[in-house]
DNA sequence: TTAGAATTCAAACGTTTGTTTGAATTGATG
DNA sequence: CATCAATTCAAACAAACGTTTGAATTCTAA
């Protein structure tokens, strides 16, 4: 009826439901976002998500793909760039841990919307689900695989099972920070919300992630020191 | 009709509940967990959740706060012991740390039931859900608080801002660590399944939470050094 | 302008969800 | 043994779920 425009572009349609979609996961997860919550804050009809992606589960594929794909792309490509300038020889683990985590944090720290990504994908990991569960194996394979081998150049000394506990952990701290946690986050009075709560967490998480690196390995009897 | 027992005794339904809801809800999440699944595998009646704990949601309460309880309990304890030691002057950092994730770790390592606890206790804390997020801030008020205030301390020069960050990353690690996330369990090849896993995790964690707490807070500018 | 593909739409599909009901059964107490 | 409360049971409830359908509409090209 508007003179304008009186539908939307097919891919608008897709790009709405997909802004939506990760508002709504992020909100309140994905088993209890409906299809209609979705169709309905997007303004498009209940068919669209199907007609469009598949299923609902496909739908949340895609749009942990659409940040994901970029995110382990710069990655990969932090690493290219510091093994080539450090010319054949093993690159630092304060570089390393640099090169995986500064892109997350700055996805994080850019806008609203790559908060609100980071806070689901670290959600994600949770998960239970099998899709999900799989999904998440195939699209972390290459950037994890990279990077372990990177700490293993970096750290020939330290059994390969040590330097993958820390990843381990390092990994969860960075998770669950930026998943913002609400529950913790009142707990400790830490506002995670806050638009520039990334910018200033950055550096502190960094710090404290290389702290736990280069924490000294417990002995063969448990003891740390 | 079998001559010993017929039926179950009125609290032996409510442990198996329980017991089984626990691991449903582990393995599955809340969400994905139905009554019928519970009461299935509990070989009880379906309508008997509803009689014994009123509904889904006071049973997801139940289940948690049986362990959660006596877990937080001893937090305070262990703290309180230490304080003790202390004699009034400040107890040391990694004290407090010890006496606040051994019980957890303890729990984890202990049993496979607890190590299940552990897991769906991990896994909580990114629920979105408000009625396990109100649950869970009632639940840890008084421990964090208490946890708090050692902290502040025992670091008197160190913000209580920087206190409440570090403590929001350590509680993420070891939350993700215990939680096993399988997907990154997959990916770095970490196996948190196996029963004596947790042994071996323990002391691993505590040097790297250790390691991160004590790293130096970077500065104004952002610079870790 | 017209034919055909792409997209939107309202409506309904069959399942599954958590919960409730009222009768049947069990356990304890007198 | 009789009585009453506690518990179990099969059955049904309304509501919400993801998905499908076929017609209506819009867009794209010839």
């Amino acid at each position: 009826m508007d003179a304008r425009r009186t539908s939307l572009s097919a891919n608008e349609t897709r790009t709405r439901i997909l802004d939506v979609a990760q508002a709504l996961f992020a909100a309140h997860g994905f088993d209890a976002t409906s299809m209609r919550m979705i169709t309905g804050d997007a303004g498009v009809n209940l068919a669209a998500v199907n007609y469009h992606f598949g299923s609902k589960d496909a739908l949340v594929q895609e749009v942990l793909k659409r940040h994901l794909r970029p995110l382990n792309g710069s990655r990969i490509q932090a690493l290219d760039a510091a093994e080539a300038a450090a010319g054949g020889a093993p690159v630092k683990p304060s570089v390393i841990v640099e090169s995986f985590f500064s892109s997350p944090l700055e996805l994080a720290a850019g806008s609203d919307a790559g908060r609100e990504f980071m806070r689901l994908l670290g959600r994600t990991f949770t998960e239970p689900s099998p899709m999900i569960r799989d999904f998440l194996v195939t699209e972390y394979e290459e950037v994890i695989g990279r990077y372990r081998e990177a700490f293993c150049r970096a750290l020939p000394a330290v059994p390969v099972e040590e330097i993958l506990w820390r990843l381990h952990f390092m990994l969860g701290a960075m998770s669950h920070a930026v998943a913002g946690v609400d529950s913790l986050q009142v707990l400790t009075g830490v506002k995670v919300d806050e638009p520039d709560a990334m910018q200033r967490m950055a550096p502190r998480l960094m710090s404290f992630l290389l702290g736990g690196l280069r924490a000294p390995l417990p002995g063969p009897d448990g003891r740390i020191e």
